[in-house]
DNA sequence: AATATACCCAACCGCAGATCC
DNA sequence: TGGATCTGCGGTTGGGTATAT
């Protein structure tokens, strides 16, 4: 059907921006707030698209962008996100404070793609940085959830053979409690918490464990889990819900200017749970459906989609 | 000092889901 | 309901800078 450009390419400015186009651009969203990106060129009068102004935006001249180098900390978990996520660069931003999905983007295409790719084409024995980021590579490698071609092997994340470049959302999940936690998951409950969007943290052991059967249960033993599948809106209830109940802090990672102590706390937290995921897939490599394991993939990644929940408040 | 090469990163591009009308 | 538009995303490009020769 064919789609109209963005905006008339004639007459506008292209390239870098000057800081006369900051500050007014700047000053525009000060009053207006940001939004309807199309027609703020001509309101705030830049001779840019709309697109270039979104972008100057998000990605330089936002007050909570965050300035100087990665850190470590902020590297280990790039890395390790990314091995969840593959290319997601803006979920992957989305768990660092202050840090833009252009910047993430480019770091890993300048720094960590090469190193990790180092990393996976040497002899095993050699190590990156840090040890923690071997134990997730490690831990992945041994990660098989396939047993026929056709399905997800997470072992292929290991090679970086992102299945899945493009972020769609879904609109359900399917969560299914493992057994042994189920007195714990009162749906109902669970329901009623949705309803009034309060997730009490005292329940982080029963949500994570949702979470855990989530990502785990083709691998149970028996075939009941599926009859105990509950089916939850994912605008509701959440993987981020969980995540955030499991290290409350983390979910709201706060950027502070003076001090990288507080994200810094959090990152750790974050790369925790990674590792704990991670292991579970990790101690559930058993399953015999396969297929079901790629829909959990699925699943999990389609919860990740929902960015509005993984974002800083 | 001049040139070549490598690297970094801001900006651009096109696609596709979400929303509007 | 379906087309038009808005918005956000990931991939790519190109200019500036650093380093090597």
């Amino acid at each position: 059907m064919g789609r109209s450009p963005c905006c008339s390419k004639e007459g506008l400015n292209r390239g870098a921006w000057t800081a006369q186009e900051d500050r007014i651009l700047r000053e525009y969203i000060r009053i207006h707030g940001e939004g309807k990106w199309r027609n703020m060129p001509k309101r705030a009068g830049l001779k840019r698209c709309g697109k270039s102004c979104r972008l100057r935006w998000l990605n330089y001249l936002r007050p909570d962008i965050k300035r100087g180098n990665i850190s470590p900390d902020e590297e280990e978990l790039i890395i390790r996100l990314h091995k969840l996520l593959g290319n997601r660069w803006s979920l992957i931003a989305g768990r660092l404070p202050g840090r833009t999905d252009n910047e993430i983007k480019n770091y890993w295409n300048t720094n960590l793609g090469r190193k990790v790719q180092g990393h996976q084409n040497t002899a095993p024995h050699l190590k990156l940085s840090s040890s923690s980021v071997e134990k997730t590579l490690k831990n992945t490698n041994i990660i098989n959830l396939s047993h026929n071609t056709n399905s997800l092997s997470l072992s292929k994340m290991n090679n970086f053979q992102v299945i899945r470049t493009k972020a769609t959302k879904c609109s359900k999940v399917i969560l299914a409690p493992q057994p042994g936690n189920i007195e714990h998951f009162d749906t109902e409950k669970a329901g009623a918490s949705v309803e009034s969007e309060q997730y009490p943290t005292s329940n982080k052991a029963v949500e994570f464990d949702a979470f855990k059967g989530s990502s785990s249960f083709a691998s149970t033993e028996n075939n009941q889990t599926s009859e105990l599948q509950t089916d939850f809106n994912i605008g509701e209830l959440c993987f981020s819900d969980l995540l955030n109940s499991y290290f409350p802090d983390s979910g709201d990672l706060k950027y502070s200017n003076d001090s990288n102590k507080e994200s810094s706390t959090s990152l750790k937290e974050s790369m925790m749970f990674l590792d704990e995921m991670l292991q579970d897939w990790t101690n559930n490599n058993n399953c015999a459906q396969s297929n079901v394991a790629s829909d959990e993939l699925h699943s999990l990644a389609s919860m990740l989609d929902s960015k509005g929940e993984w974002q800083v408040e």
